[in-house]
DNA sequence: GTCTATAAGCTGATAGAC
DNA sequence: GTCTATCAGCTTATAGAC
């Protein structure tokens, strides 16, 4: 992995885990093990950085969506692929929140430039969702069952961050299940 | 109001605007119009002033949870008069999010001192929530049901903050009321 | 490509006059 | 209680040697 993928790795967790604006060049630096001053031959400015850790998760989770397409032709399996990440994850999203939920709600409040590319993440979501819904045979109100089950999933990781309850989140998701079983 | 009170008033709406790290005390000190050093007469640290904002927004909600006590007797319709905020104050929460949700995701980030005193603010709509669905008889699932709430409340919120869309809202109100009134 | 050294600005925070 | 003046530290960012 060539550095400037290593800083894009680094700044990504480092972003996920403390925020944004509260991860220093120095951090990002330190995580990589290269002076502050190298670090400037790869990215002029910290936008740059976000620009291409955004980029970076839009891959990832257009990859994602492929290999939970493959897993199953069943839309309504697939969705639940969905569903269940908030129990995959669950650890991460207790200590840290939705990767996507907390960057957007960050940059809307720092009125940053990319946030039109972060609000992206949740578009690649919610429209590979309602394909799904569609294929199920919900065409008209298909991006509003996307949409609810985007609303599941960050009620869910929000308050998994804030209580840290794993017991909660099975319920959430059992309740969820129970929804897209009479869909 | 005291110089403290305006001190404390313009720190809530900043921190909840900008982000409690992005928010600086020359910004605070700006909007109530004292100098920087005059500032610290009133709170030594930052994190004084992040303490006082939220024991404002404790003595806040402890009063609007009255108020709506007051509004009404009936449990069902005080849990709308719940569900209904994500429209009441639907400018707001498309511009900068939940106040409770985008706070505590934050002081998480930080690993902040003061984070359990902002799950608290929860915790205080948990328990308010779960008076009122042991109220309709649900003893025994009282919480579970505050906390499926709680998560409509979260998701909504961030989903309108990252779409700005106004009939999500609207979508999702009507669905969570339709579950309400079977419950 | 990577380093050291350094600049310029903003941050939270203090001292002391009025 | 409010002010001005100031501090040390950290931030992003640059210059230039190797």
């Amino acid at each position: 992995m060539g550095t400037r993928e290593q800083i894009v790795a680094a700044a990504d967790r480092l972003f996920y885990e403390h925020g944004f604006e509260h991860t220093s060049f120095a951090a990002i630096a330190e995580a990589v093990r290269i002076s502050r001053g190298n670090f400037y031959y790869h990215f002029k400015t910290k936008d740059e950085i976000l620009a291409a850790v955004i980029a970076s998760r839009v891959e990832a989770t257009r990859e994602m969506l492929r290999s939970w397409a493959d897993e199953s032709g069943d839309p309504a399996e697939r969705i639940r692929l969905f569903i269940r990440i908030v129990v995959t994850n669950g650890p991460d999203i207790r200590a840290f929140g939705c990767p996507v939920g907390t960057l957007t709600a960050e940059l809307a409040k720092l009125r940053h430039p990319s946030r039109p590319e972060a609000t992206a993440l949740f578009t690649l979501f919610r429209d590979w969702l309602g394909e799904q819904f569609t294929a199920l045979g919900h065409e008209t109100d298909a991006d509003a069952m996307a949409m609810h089950v985007l609303t599941f999933s960050q009620g869910v990781a929000t308050l998994a961050n804030a209580f840290g309850d794993e017991d909660f989140v099975r319920r959430e998701v059992d309740r969820l299940e129970a929804w897209l079983a009479t869909c």
